[in-house]
DNA sequence: CTGTTAATAGTAATCATTACTATAATTATA
DNA sequence: TATAATTATAGTAATGATTACTATTAACAG
């Protein structure tokens, strides 16, 4: 049997994620991690994500802009998007969870969940005036000309 | 100024998408029209879709599962995903909008819309008996080895 | 018709991610 | 504590989805 062994890595990765709250990408937290650690790889830091992700200690998600995100808060929770800086957040409100219950009223197959992701824009792209054609990001996620960050 | 030509493949794509109700890869696609240009390129799939996209005849769709699908029906609808199969269809239910200035009161930036994705087992796959360990696709999106199909 | 422009097929390049491998770190055990 | 067994790492190669590039072909305006 294969038993998991301690490693200063992942205690980092998963300190450098804890720590985080905009969500980032394995390479995201990769260029953090490799302040403390000049030398990791980014195989390290994927694999251990993954691994992290299977013990339930973090969770991936995905918003459709081609890579996936990692959040330290395994709860199950929404999100907000801006389509405009693409800047992950939290959303302060608890899963309404009757809407399962209220699609399954219009649908055969056993539905157990959903996922839901607010998209709008942040206050720093509205007042960079980066407030035009809406819906960029997640009808057509190439909104990353317009990007203030 | 660029104008936009007529071509048989792009109306071949087009022709394809509506006539599937499954919302396909771009690979998918590929292989359908294969059959009737058989020298179509993979990068003239992929290039008309993205052009349909910009002229809002088609939309782009992420369920997390590594390749954006393309859906003939650019209304705003939710989808369903078997976490098992993955397979994708549409949900017959108007998009809840209140749940927007819901999340509007508990939230500052402003919020434009939301997409929402219900998941959960399809009733091949619960024949099948792949009905244990649910969340897989969306919360650790890994669950390619149980695939009936 | 013919010149101009856009679209194509085919291929190479890119980006996110995973796989591979020799070496290093961790941990069990003598 | 030394050593053996096993897991993890860094570095690199490979994969899969997608985009970019380029010479040729097709569409269409004058």
């Amino acid at each position: 049997m294969k038993t998991i062994k301690y490693s200063r890595q992942r205690e980092s990765i998963k300190l450098a994620l804890a720590r985080r709250t905009d969500h980032p990408t394995a390479d995201a937290l990769y260029a953090s991690i490799r302040e403390e650690f000049p030398n990791i790889s980014l195989g390290t830091v994927y694999r251990n994500l993954n691994l992290l992700v299977e013990l339930g200690e973090i969770q991936k998600l995905n918003f459709g802009d081609g890579a996936d995100h990692f959040d330290s808060n395994t709860s199950n929770h929404y999100h907000f998007i801006c389509r405009c800086c693409h800047q992950v957040s939290d959303l302060p409100m608890l899963p309404v969870e009757e809407i399962n219950s209220l699609a399954q009223r219009s649908y055969s197959e056993k539905i157990e969940g959903h996922t839901t992701t607010f998209f709008g824009i942040c206050s720093a792209c509205m007042d960079a005036g980066y407030s035009d054609s809406p819906y960029d990001l997640l009808l057509s996620p190439d909104a990353e000309e317009k990007n203030p960050q």
